[in-house]
DNA sequence: TAAAATGATTCATCTATTGAATCATTCTGT
DNA sequence: ACAGAATGATTCAATAGATGAATCATTTTA
């Protein structure tokens, strides 16, 4: 007899969405990584360099929550985008134990190229799906990200 | 003006239907690492098991091209799996250099609330769409699978 | 003003993974 | 049949990545 667990397909075989979305995911997360290293980014650095961007000013302790990572672990991350003229650490005026965190010009600049290649990465990825059934998978993704309280605007690093 | 990469949604904002992929994916594999610890096993475990499992007698070689992971890599997982009595490592007769590789009764029963345990991480993640969403769903993700080459049964590993 | 809390940093540690080198066995070509 | 190449499994050292505790300066609380 069959214990617990959701029904099968009508098909009679398990579904196996869940792993799909797993492979997927996996997928979509490696061909980005390729695509920000042709960058001279890494994941992190172009989801560090997105934050900054749209917020700038936030601090480490900020970022690193929005990055879902510890603290300790966006010194390197921000020193490495630091030496390379990207991102700028100022001392706040008001509270000097914090940074605010700005995007320099050259910063700005690669933020732009970021979200070009973000914008083929996508295309690339929905390509064999109709314009329709990405409308409809994206429909279906934002549902489920919204079910499961995943915040649609965090760039957490989703591994590779 | 706009250069390069997919038109964006006719909402006017760009479309980030492969970041929520990744995000979602990774939600995925981590509640399914944390089903499958429950069982006292890691998605490498609950990954080898099945292989070995659908494929019985499969060499290491095969199996770790099957998970995507290199031969040195799956003597410690199959190392840890025989030493809890899951797996069998018997020398093949007709070539002694390589190992046909079973489950044990043990690794069978395991195996078997492994499928449960699936079944019921399906359920949960696909809780927030209706039944006909998530058969919609799955026909969208099957079909982007396919157009990219994902193997839909090889169960690589997606990471935590 | 003393003590607690906070942001950033350093550092030692841990885990996971990888590639090269090794060993036994089998295959290939002569 | 034999020498050498190739193959499966294993070991081991090196690498990379992330993590948590301890530290320092600064600000807040009482």
């Amino acid at each position: 007899m069959y214990s617990g667990g959701m029904a099968p397909s009508p098909h009679g075989r398990p579904r196996r969405t869940a792993f799909l979305l797993s492979q997927l995911g996996s997928l979509s997360a490696s061909r980005f990584a390729e695509r920000t290293r042709e960058l001279g980014l890494t994941p992190s650095d172009a989801g560090t360099l997105r934050w900054i961007g749209r917020n700038p000013g936030l601090s480490q302790r900020v970022l690193a929550d929005r990055l879902g990572a510890v603290p300790s672990r966006v010194v390197p991350l921000l020193d490495s985008l630091e030496t390379r003229g990207l991102v700028e650490r100022v001392r706040s005026s008001t509270d000097r134990r914090n940074y605010e965190l700005h995007l320099t010009g050259a910063g700005q600049a690669l933020l732009g190229r970021l979200r070009d290649v973000a914008q083929e990465h996508e295309g690339e990825l929905l390509a064999p799906l109709t314009p329709e059934e990405s409308d409809e998978l994206a429909r279906l993704l934002a549902r489920l990200a919204e079910g499961h309280g995943v915040d649609v605007e965090a760039h957490r690093d989703t591994g590779r």
